[in-house]
DNA sequence: TGGGCATGCTAAGGCGTTTAAGCACTTTCA
DNA sequence: TGAAAGTGCTTAAACGCCTTAGCATGCCCA
């Protein structure tokens, strides 16, 4: 095994100062006047023994680490892991890395896992805020860390996000599940203040307030296991007997289609917030509001990248819209 | 905003040596014989001002990053999601982070990442190697690099892996098929000739065998659009009308389904390798050969950090049986 | 003829830690 | 009583890179 090359020896091998080397691997040849003919001599031969410099050093002198730290609820989850897919690619081409961990939503978690990216010096962060974790964020802005919020945001903050609008995809969904002559359509949606929920909600009683229906809310608990969860909607069903059912996450809509199947209910007419690859294939095939994936995490990773380039110094707050996929699960007739 | 505190700082707030107070933080003040009055006052100290060593500085100088890099073939894949899930945590829980990258099981793209890991001073690898990385992962264990392989092995490479029993899987499976009558049981696979792709084959066709069949094999590529897998996969059917079809894959499976709904054909016998947690929402439900996949989380997160502390310099190559979860879609009568 | 300026490069300090080696003093023990 | 061993710290040198400040040379122009 070799002993690993260092920028001295590269010098040493050229006969010239550690500085030079550096200053034309890094770029700065020309601002720093050396000469052409040298610059192609060290390029040459680092490439020859095959030097890499050490990025630990690099970002200890430079305090840069061309990390991006991903915060994210659930990597388990196919709307945070396709999202996480798309940034990844898109750091990459950028020269950036990522570092992730997920949230499961549980502020403590939250609060540990940030501290822990700042301990390592990570140059920027990506984060779907759990409830609660207001200051920890403010502590970022204040020391100008770069920071995007997605999903979700953080009402008291003034930080960049990139969301959906949660509203109208909301609206849309009810809206069309009243235009198919659903009389009693329900929202299952979680305990939670989260700005995604409230506004799903807001959307959802809009859309109850232009068809004059009654609203049904059924709220689950996230951190409950699957088949509380299952026997707890089911019970909601029992009593309510709605119609119509539209759930705010894609994870409510599987454990609501699980409940139905599980206890052999009839099925209402169905809608999702958050499409899955898997709900045109159901049967029936299911109706979402599909979110734009690869628009959000394009946003995200530009917002931040300008923001580290120094482009950008101004507040992003990007609300995208959300496509209303219908499928036979909504249909009726 | 405050400036960060630096070591020297406590040092110098307690007027002691800054040698003492990082012995003390690395919990060698009994082997270094610091009084125990002394190492309680500076613990407090450093409580009370909130100090945290610079990981990047603590990093240069040990060669340690307490950092672990997870090259995974597709984050969005809800086996690996799910296994990444696992790992994070339980590393998380050890001290250790995790950095991961996909690399849609592109030769070109996994070098390529194990190379930026290896830049960055991971500490340790777990990778699904995509084929012809033989030199790669030969380079890591020259410079003895902790590594585990999963999913999936090298066969010409002595390293650490842990994979699920994919032949009794597959044969199990497959047997199953058979003994519920279907007499045209087809496998679709991927052109691949990665050893968990070789051994299902290997257990489909023992059970072929074992069951006095005619085999019936589909090969798909993995890079193909979803359409194309489609139509290639229907007109599969068309042309050899299996009664029976087990799948190499979830991913396959999900092909095969959308295939067979889009093209409105009668639904043959279904398994597939690979659960998935709508599996059982599908109507009709699907069969599946289950992988134990937090037990295969354990197993690897044990094999490396044990390696990394030293406690374990043999080879580890652990087998974990997978289970057959019957549902109605391979179910006759 | 000498001050100013452009050119092409280098010396050396610093980023924030860890750690081998050592120092001054006390105790032990033959 | 003096050498050895123990005690409780400290000094100073890494780790591998970036970057400020500056040096030597040659040329221009007044």
């Amino acid at each position: 095994m070799k002993k690993k090359i260092l920028i001295s020896d590269i010098a040493k091998d050229l006969g010239i100062s550690v500085t030079t080397v550096s200053f034309i691997l890094n770029g700065k040849a020309k601002e720093k006047r050396i000469s052409e003919g040298l610059t192609k001599r060290v390029l040459e031969h680092v490439k020859k023994v095959g030097y890499k410099p050490n990025e630990l050093a690099k970002s200890l002198r430079t305090g840069k680490t061309k990390i991006i730290g991903l915060v994210i609820e659930d990597i388990a989850n196919p709307f945070f892991a396709n999202i996480a897919r798309f940034i990844e690619a898109k750091a990459y081409s950028r020269g950036y890395r990522i570092i992730y961990c997920s949230t499961d939503n549980e502020t403590e978690k939250t609060v540990e896992l940030i501290q822990l990216f700042r301990d390592r010096h990570v140059d920027g962060y990506i984060i779907t805020p759990s409830e609660g974790i207001t200051d920890t964020v403010q502590s970022l802005l204040s020391s100008q860390l770069p920071v995007v919020l997605f999903d979700r945001y953080i009402p008291d903050l003034d930080t960049n996000y990139v969301v959906s609008d949660n509203v109208k995809g909301a609206y849309d969904a009810t809206a069309h599940l009243a235009q198919q002559g659903c009389k009693r359509i329900a929202l299952v949606t979680l305990y939670s203040s989260q700005t995604q929920m409230r506004d799903r909600m807001d959307g959802y009683m809009r859309a109850i307030d232009t068809y004059k229906l009654q609203p049904y809310v059924k709220k689950v608990n996230l951190g409950d296991d699957e088949q509380t969860a299952i026997n707890d909607f089911h019970s909601f069903l029992e009593d309510q007997h709605p119609d119509a059912v539209f759930f705010a996450t894609n994870y409510l809509a599987i454990t609501g289609l699980k409940a139905i199947k599980q206890h052999h209910m009839p099925m209402p007419a169905v809608a999702s917030y958050d499409d899955h690859t898997l709900f045109k294939l159901f049967s029936p095939t299911i109706t979402a509001v599909s979110q734009p994936i690869e628009a959000i995490a394009d946003e995200l990773i530009n917002i931040l990248l300008n923001q580290l380039d120094g482009k950008e110094k101004g507040l992003k707050q990007v609300v995208l819209p959300s496509e209303l996929v219908i499928r036979e699960s909504s249909m009726r007739g």
